[in-house]
DNA sequence: TACTGCCATTGAAACGATTCAATGAAGCAG
DNA sequence: CTGCTTCATTGAATCGTTTCAATGGCAGTA
């Protein structure tokens, strides 16, 4: 006796080739539209076809995969998904993968390095075919280099780079970032600027800084550096809106005038407003401030930031793109050479920055 | 010719058996610590777990599956994870699900229904063990209760309550938060209140108001209807944002005195306080505005957010527990009863509430 | 008639685990 | 010495697919 488990309602291939009289081959060939089925005859997939829909035939994936050795997922690992940056990037990443039919197995490391360690052996064990690591915070080093590199699993970071020539990237043009934050300042008339730069183990950080730099210099700007403050390192997401306040306080105690503020990113910047308007300073009436990222609350903060934006959601469906390239070179054993991306970031005017000829009477 | 296929360098568990002299049954015995490893020699066990490790052996998780028919995965449907809403419940999900070393599977509806249900068919397809659905606007019918409960998969639903018995869910008590933002406001002294309510399909709506509603007939208070908006209906998850800055414009223009504003949630709220402060109403000076889920955003915005705050990350984690309750008891084969949670809302008090005898003159 | 090639289909071997019934070896009572 | 337990281990079936090599029928060519 084989089946006739009266309650067991899972229909299996056998089930479909039993009842349309054929073989389980001949049915999966032809559901599968296999390279075979140029030789079945047309009645036959017909059907095939419609008995399997009549009995509401549902392949089993994990029989499928065991076979096949396809897993249809990717792995998508972020360090800290409370990090406002991060929620555009998902969406952008579950949408691509959407279209492609592949799953997310989603995974936040809390930025742990045990934790991450950990989820990436979990998707090691269940052969995800692809692997996206979303990370703006520098933190781990070689070993994941290695656990994928030698499995070639085609993988892509985002926001982050990664040395060697085994994953793939996706990042912003961080140095044309900063060159666009000064640069808007600069145009709308501010000459006395201030600077909160970034943690300086975040690897945004120096790009971000030189491009302001190379414009200050090209422009003739004078960078004082009594006016230049920098995050401390820190894993919490919301450091820099912290950071934003205490550095932004530190600024105003020195009673060095000046009229704009180019903060580290949004979080950063939005602690610096803060600190601001509770000292007394209106934004942007009497001081402008820019961010970074465009992060999703920016656009609601009071007043509405001015910002560079990054494309965030494209970000992610590149990432994909760039992973699922690599799982198609593999399946048809070509070379899988990986790709570098560095995307270009955009100014948002909103309600934080304005010319400096209207700001107020200083100080 | 069995293995020796020198380059595929995947250890399998007749690997593990043949180096360590034993049957592959006795390997997955001592390895998974079954039953039956009760009557295996301690020596046997130390040697099969020795090579086992020595040879770096991992269980092919797919072939596990395939056989015990168990996935070691819940499916994870948010309606639009862009909802400031649905990350700090995310991570709550996420790390439950860690700690049972479970894996989730990632889903996005963007408020679709055909994306809903196509992800529904995947997961169903992947077998994941258990459901949540993360929704906080109505949407979905019956059809995801036939599904779900035939195969008999615990599910759970998040801010939101299925009817029938067959779907547990995690919902905060919204007539208990309405009261607690009314009462908050009653007791700084503010009696002229304005309200922005939710929208009629969704479903939180009705309770919050029910308890504004209750506390102001215990407490004496006369809701004026005329200070009273209603939001649209809508799929956008800013578009809170925007109705509160709309109606708040309309109650300004109807001229009628308010010295506080209970908004529907943070979105309404922040969208009010952007109203009031651009018809130079002072924020909390002048009118005191009280938001409701209290999501990551809120802490920053200038001024921070009052409001009501529900446990997100805590409801994300009870959801877990709830599904792998009911995991293990059709592992079991006890019967699943459904669980219906309803956790307690918090006042946070933060900096755009203030004594309305300190509200400066009106009008 | 015999050989070749194409068409349509299928048998059976994987894929890598889990699990149950079976086996053999001891130990012990009668 | 036989029969019964308990202990330690294993053979073989199974999970539901995919896929390769094989099969037999049929038409066309020599």
């Amino acid at each position: 006796m084989k089946r006739r488990g009266s309650k067991d309602l899972t229909v299996t291939m056998r089930d479909v080739a039993e009842t349309s009289g054929f073989s389980p081959a001949t049915v999966s060939i032809v559901l599968n539209n296999a390279p075979l089925a140029r030789y079945i005859a047309p009645a036959t997939k017909k059907r095939i076809e419609e008995t399997a829909k009549k009995l509401g035939y549902r392949p089993n994936a994990m029989a499928r995969f065991l076979r096949s050795k396809r897993s249809h997922s990717v792995g998508v690992m972020f360090f800290d998904i409370l990090d406002p940056f991060c929620t555009p990037v998902l969406r952008g990443i579950e949408n691509a993968l959407y279209q492609c039919s592949y799953v997310p197995i989603f995974a936040d490391a809390h930025n742990q390095r045990n934790r991450f360690e950990r989820y990436l052996e979990m998707m090691l064990d269940r052969h995800v075919e692809g692997l996206i690591v979303v990370a703006n915070w520098l933190f781990v080093d070689i070993q994941l280099l290695a656990d994928i590199g030698k499995r070639n699993i085609p993988a892509a970071t985002i926001g982050w780079e990664l040395p060697g020539d085994t994953v793939s990237s996706v990042i912003v043009d961080n140095e044309a970032g900063g060159r666009l934050a000064l640069e808007h300042l600069y145009q709308l008339g501010h000459r006395k600027i201030a600077f909160i730069r970034g943690p300086k183990t975040l690897i945004d950080s120096a790009p971000r800084w030189r491009g302001i730099q190379k414009f200050a210099q090209s422009a003739g700007l004078e960078i004082d550096s009594a006016l230049v403050a920098q995050l401390p390192d820190s894993f919490d997401p919301n450091s820099g809106f912290e950071g934003g306040i205490r550095f932004t306080d530190e600024l105003l105690q020195k009673k060095k005038r000046f009229t704009a503020l180019v903060a580290f990113d949004d979080l950063t910047a939005l602690g610096a407003i803060r600190a601001l308007t509770k000292a007394g300073v209106k934004v942007p009436e009497q001081c402008s401030v820019i961010g970074f990222d465009d992060v999703p609350l920016s656009a609601l903060s009071a007043p509405a930031l001015t910002t560079i934006r990054q494309p965030l959601e494209a970000m992610g469906a590149l990432a994909v793109n760039v992973v699922m390239e690599g799982v198609n070179a593999n399946l048809e054993k070509r070379d899988v050479n990986i790709a570098r991306h560095k995307t270009t970031p955009e100014l948002v005017i909103r309600d934080s920055t304005r010319a400096a000829s209207l700001a107020g009477a200083d100080d």
